[in-house]
DNA sequence: ATCTGCGGGGAAG
DNA sequence: CTTCCCCGCAGAT
């Protein structure tokens, strides 16, 4: 019977990627032998096998703000990814983060999210669509069978991680604890001060905002508070990590080509590691050949780090919108260090011509479960993509004529990545080490022929890892039992300080 | 108020 | 026919 060894704690590969299977294969492996950690940030084209009892499972969560889909199969759950709402000055967060905010699952919700301001430099928000699978929204795919849960995702997230929803949900309990015998005594005191200043909420600081607001106790800084981080997903192959990640170097080949589109987005803080260059999506599509050229470079660690530990609540920051105006004195986008002239945001608009994958790069770094293998091992083979409730229904074997040949690949890429080296499973954003890069699609340049659906990732080899990446959480309750920072207890003080403080220099 | 899952239905290839 | 997406409904949080 399926059961998780001792060592599957330390595995670093997906078993979901060592089975051949489909989400929508009639017959799912049974009795798994072994099932996969929950990876929160699942991205690429993956897979894995949970347990029944896997909490997180069960609740088909994802750090992406993925929304319900119908794919008209009532036994397969398809979600697809909403994207990331950001700032549309991309402005510099007081640490020099940018904003990536989680879009709300709900439309209606999700609008009135829209309509808010920076909480940060009070321009418009942004919501960036995913474009992650051949210009459509990245696609997971849950479904329960027997005594496993299988996971499927499709598409390579082309855009910033948003605040993962357990982060928001663990900070803010967090907090909440924190601040109960704290609240009280300075509620009353706010009062107090409220009472005697001015009312007119303009420009003015309070020196403690927030207190008013439960929501607002998302913006205080708690700096003895461990945030969980990024889930640290293993790096597989230490090919791959090593790999040509020269995605630096890509960056630049890429951007000025990018200048060229109408509405060019682009996120520079970190290198793109990827995720275009293995996607299907862009492989195919994009206007933006990757090229690989020097490989010399070590992407610097600036810009779009993940907010995740501390992102910033738009209902939270309501309160300081009535209370302050930091729009004069804000400051506006900056570059990232070392990516002058790189990094400009120029896109404001909303839209996104066409299907295409966005003209922009994500620098965000998503996490990669790196369950692809060796640079040359293909990736998910996923023949079938969605699920139509007719074909399941129908429980018909997958289409010989597609279906064989994912089925040879997939076993030819039983997932080699191989690494059962636990060093490997180190988080290499907390290491700060280069992000990998996934060449497999092309360490030449030779794009993938374009292939109709999901087939397209029988083409192109994995996406590899075009980051450090993973996902694998420790433990189902880690979210309640923080792991010290990985990412940035710090930073978190200091992207909040400015606003709880109040200190003037900082509007 | 939101999240989440279900299902109808239309558009596009 | 397949695959996507949007929309509304309803139950759960």
């Amino acid at each position: 019977m399926p059961a998780e060894t001792g060592q599957e704690a330390d595995w670093p590969c997906s078993y979901g990627m060592k089975l051949s299977w489909d989400i929508n294969d009639p017959q799912m492996p049974q009795a798994p032998a072994h099932f996969d950690r929950f990876c929160e940030w699942a991205d690429g084209y993956v897979r894995f096998i949970y347990r029944s009892d896997e909490k997180k499972a069960q609740r088909h969560l994802s750090g992406w703000a993925m929304r319900n889909t119908n794919n008209h199969n009532g036994h397969i759950l398809k979600k697809s990814c909403l994207g990331v709402v950001v700032c549309a000055r991309a402005c510099a967060l007081p640490d020099g983060s940018r904003l990536q905010l989680r879009p709300a699952i709900c439309d209606k919700a999700r609008l009135k999210q829209q309509k808010k301001a920076c909480p940060n430099c009070h321009s418009a928000l942004e919501l960036i669509p995913c474009r992650g699978h051949s210009g459509y929204p990245v696609t997971n795919f849950w479904r329960l069978d027997g005594n496993a849960i299988f996971f499927q995702a499709k598409g390579v997230h082309d855009h910033p991680r948003p605040e993962s929803k357990s982060d928001t949900e663990a900070r803010r309990s967090a907090i909440k604890r924190q601040m109960a015998s704290f609240y009280q005594p300075q509620k009353k005191r706010v009062r107090e001060l409220e009472a005697g200043e001015d009312q007119s909420n303009s420009g003015h600081c309070n020196d403690i905002p927030s207190l008013e607001n439960p929501e607002a106790l998302d913006l205080i800084p708690d700096t003895g508070f461990p945030f969980p981080g990024q889930p640290c997903c293993s790096f597989p192959n230490s090919e791959s990590y090593k790999a040509p990640c020269d995605l630096a170097a890509f960056q630049r080949d890429r951007v000025p080509s990018l200048q060229k589109y109408p509405n060019p987005r682009v996120y520079l803080p970190r290198p793109p590691c990827g995720s275009e260059l293995a996607g299907p999506g862009y492989a195919n599509s994009s206007p933006y050949p990757p090229l690989y050229k020097d490989s010399s470079r070590v992407p610097d660690d600036t810009g779009w780090v993940p907010l995740n530990a501390l992102q910033y609540d738009i209902d939270a920051f309501s309160s300081f919108e009535r209370s302050f105006d930091v729009t004069s004195k804000q400051h506006g986008w900056k570059p990232a260090p070392g990516k002058a002239g790189l990094g400009e945001w120029t896109d404001h608009g909303q839209s996104r011509a066409g299907a295409a994958p966005g003209p922009y790069d994500s620098l965000e770094l998503p996490c990669r479960c790196l369950t692809a293998a060796s640079p040359g091992a293909p990736a998910l083979q996923t023949v079938i993509t969605a699920t139509t409730k007719v074909s399941y229904q129908a429980y018909r074997a997958p289409a010989p004529k597609h279906g064989d040949n994912a089925r040879q690949v997939k076993s030819l890429s039983g997932c080699p990545c191989a690494p059962e080296n636990t060093q490997t499973a180190i988080c290499p954003e907390a290491l700060d080490l280069p992000a990998a890069v996934a060449t497999e699609a092309s360490p030449t340049g030779s794009l993938p022929l374009k292939i109709p659906g999901d087939r397209q990732a029988i083409g192109p080899p994995l996406p590899l890892p075009r980051e450090p990446v993973p996902c694998w959480t420790d433990g189902a309750e880690m979210w309640d039992t923080y792991p010290p920072g990985l990412r940035s207890a710090v930073g978190y003080s200091g992207r909040v300080s400015p606003f709880f403080s109040c200190d003037p220099e900082d509007f």
